[in-house]
DNA sequence: CTGGATGTTATTGT
DNA sequence: AACAATAACATCCA
């Protein structure tokens, strides 16, 4: 579930593999998937090297040794990346292939095609462009502050909006607020400067943390609420009748807040 | 077989 | 105009 943390790990995944070797051909199963046109894709990257990466929020950014040449990639939903050698080890979904020359490929996942790459000239005007702020983890809390002081709508759906806090996706907006103690559809503009600080803490803590643990959910701590989430396999998962809070032991709320679904404990999150 | 899913964007509504 | 809520997108999996 590309994350802030997931994309992270792929960044590392990328920088530690992919570096420094021409690429000689690219394979595109379905053009939906690119922001560029298949054959300016080809044409530009055709014997280019990747350099580099940044991570700004889910958006992964890759240069080049050729000026002006940086590969933007978007995870969607389910992508993810896969570096492999033979092509008999082809990964299942791997709409696009990068071929380096000797022999390594990286393929990039996509079983639901959700997922983008194309070309971007310049990371801050993209950045502009697409209305992404500054990365969570980069937020100050006069920044988080400012950024939510003129916000009336929930704050739960406030942390979904990437020019917020690029980076936060579902589970972590509710993992926050969690570890904050602030209720989800508390009106943004209304958070005490108490809470505002306290958010700022869940940030680091709760994606430093998944960073560390590689973004596996059955690692992360007994404390967080993400082990009540159907998907979570840990020792600490809540079985689906018995979602209990991990602070107070009682029974959690699932609700649906700006459409999206949002696990909290009334308890320990009042309004 | 149906429903729901991690994200983003276009569209509709206020 | 600005903001907010919703549907749609394409697949997979429980």
């Amino acid at each position: 579930m590309p994350e802030l943390p997931e994309v992270e790990g792929y960044r590392q995944y990328l920088e530690a593999t992919c570096l420094h070797q021409p690429i000689e051909a690219l394979d595109v199963e379905d053009t939906k998937l690119l922001t560029t046109d298949p054959i300016t894709l080809a044409e530009t990257l055709s014997g280019v090297s990747f350099t580099g990466t940044r991570r700004v929020g889910k958006n992964l950014f890759v240069f080049t040794d050729k000026p002006g040449v940086i590969v933007r990639m978007h995870f969607g939903m389910s992508g993810s990346l896969e570096y492999y050698h033979s092509s008999l080890d082809r990964p299942r979904h791997a709409r696009i292939v990068f071929y380096f020359r000797g022999g390594f490929n990286l393929g990039f996942i996509c079983p639901r095609k959700f997922e983008r790459v194309g070309l971007v000239e310049d990371v801050d005007a993209f950045l502009k462009s697409k209305k992404i702020g500054k990365d969570a983890l980069e937020l100050t809390v006069e920044e988080l502050a400012a950024a939510l002081v003129n916000r009336k709508s929930v704050i739960k759906s406030t942390l979904l909006d990437q020019s917020v806090a690029a980076g936060v996706g579902n589970w972590i907006a509710d993992e926050l607020l969690f570890q904050a103690r602030i209720h989800p559809e508390k009106p943004a503009n209304e958070l005490s400067t108490t809470e505002v600080e306290a958010l700022r803490e869940a940030i680091q803590q709760v994606l430093l943390t998944a960073i560390e643990k590689e973004a596996r959910y059955a690692h992360f701590p007994e404390s967080f609420l993400i082990h009540a989430r159907a998907w979570d396999t840990s020792p600490y998962a809540n079985s689906e009748q018995h979602l209990l809070c991990p602070r107070c032991g009682s029974e959690l709320e699932i609700m649906r807040v700006g459409g999206r679904t949002t696990y909290f404990c009334p308890v320990c999150q009042q309004r």
